[in-house]
DNA sequence: GTCTCTATGTGCGCTGCCAGACAGAAAAGT
DNA sequence: ACTTTTCTGTCTGGCAGCGCACATAGAGAC
């Protein structure tokens, strides 16, 4: 099952699962497609189950910088779940795959209906807003490398494969710097062995070592997770 | 009223704010006392009136780094609402000033007994979440400062005075920069004729002047508590 | 009045990152 | 085949902020 369900749908109840399981459809995240702006109202929450999906926040005129990542292990559009119809960030896809999907007059129901629905998403965004801070810091502190290796855990995490397609331009927009930045960054974990890359092709090599290359931010995050979402 | 209560409780509905009022207690809030801990139970929820309040998180070695103030305009502990019963961040007095407060079981009988209460808590949660996503953007890209005159106009608001006390160790731990790029930041402000400051006491000469001055996070902070928490 | 502590201002060398530009090489289009 | 686009690597100059160290001066303690 793992690899085949959302792990906050798993969280429910077999029967509020069930239920909210009729009102999914399944959706197919294309890299790259804008699922979330915002200020605009949400039309339906995603809850991806092999693809991925990056949060990302537009400061004046630079480029989007990414503040946090979804895959199987969240969702987007909790903020239903408080209330307001419009998402906060710009999410788009990033790392192809299936999700399930729900329309928001369908979700809303479903919220009313389940407690147990409405106490995951709860807890959900309590660790989003544990990692917003953790990322806040991350960002003011770390250097390129660490949080290049960080990046690339959260993406292999996801993605749920050790190869993925991701370009140096693409990486300098989500960590918020120069692409030579990255290029310095990554061929120096090539070097060490850790990473193998190609012309927008990436491989894990050596995970442990990557683990060690990152900043203290993923382990944080995987933590404060696993404490709020047993 | 407008600088007697918080503006959340002032939000509830007559009745719902009327028994709020019976379970909260007035408190002190003492320079630099520390309120909240992460990975602590949260033991009392806190609605400043006149002195406010900075979450901040710690990341490894490094000096504390502001994520949040929170005043009038907001609340400690909104966490409880989410079914969460730790606090997600350090919480410290930066202003000293009155609250109310009240004791977590008063508060968590309340919550379930008061839709709006809920529904007013998860709204700010949104805010709250808005304006982490805005931060983190903050301190990567903008400057010092910047940064310091929008820190500057947060405090004057949620101080509800042109003069509070604050030295400049204190902002760079605040900011997450040296002392000396207070020195540098501070004084240009000052030979603007924007701010006065001298030994721990700062003045707010131009506030027009400090909001041109300040990074645009500082409106759109404000400008998302508006539209969510009319 | 003197001493000590705290707050502020400066100087110096360093580094991590920026901005812009260019070059080679692999892929994709024709 | 050729051309064009995309991806990656390298260089040069520059700046914001860092770490460290030291100087000055106001405020409070004795």
């Amino acid at each position: 099952m793992a690899a085949t369900e959302n792990h906050l749908i798993e969280l429910l109840p077999r029967k509020d699962r069930l239920r909210l399981l009729t009102v999914c459809e399944p959706f197919e995240l294309v890299l790259s497609e804008t699922l979330a702006e915002p200020n605009k109202a949400t039309r339906h929450v995603y809850f991806p189950i092999t693809g991925f999906i990056s949060r990302v926040t537009k400061i004046g005129k630079n480029p989007a910088l990414e503040v946090g990542m979804v895959g199987r292990e969240g969702m987007l559009g909790a903020h239903l779940a408080q209330g307001v119809a419009n998402a906060p960030l710009h999410a788009l896809v990033q790392g192809q795959g299936m999700a399930r999907r729900i329309a928001v007059v369908d979700f809303r129901r479903e919220l009313v209906a389940s407690l147990p629905l409405q106490r995951i998403m709860h807890r959900y965004l309590y660790v989003l807003m544990a990692q917003l801070a953790e990322t806040a810091g991350c960002l003011r502190y770390h250097q390129i490398g660490p949080r290049l290796a960080r990046w690339l855990l959260m993406s292999q995490d996801r993605a749920n494969a050790d190869t993925f397609p991701v370009t140096q331009v693409f990486l300098s927009y989500m960590l918020g710097v120069r692409r030579v930045g990255v290029t310095g960054a990554a061929s120096e974990l090539q070097r060490d062995g850790l990473i193998e890359y190609h012309r927008g092709h990436l491989s894990v090599l050596n995970r442990r070592g990557l683990e060690a290359a990152a900043c203290s931010c993923y382990a944080a995050d995987k933590q404060s997770y696993r404490k709020v979402l047993a």
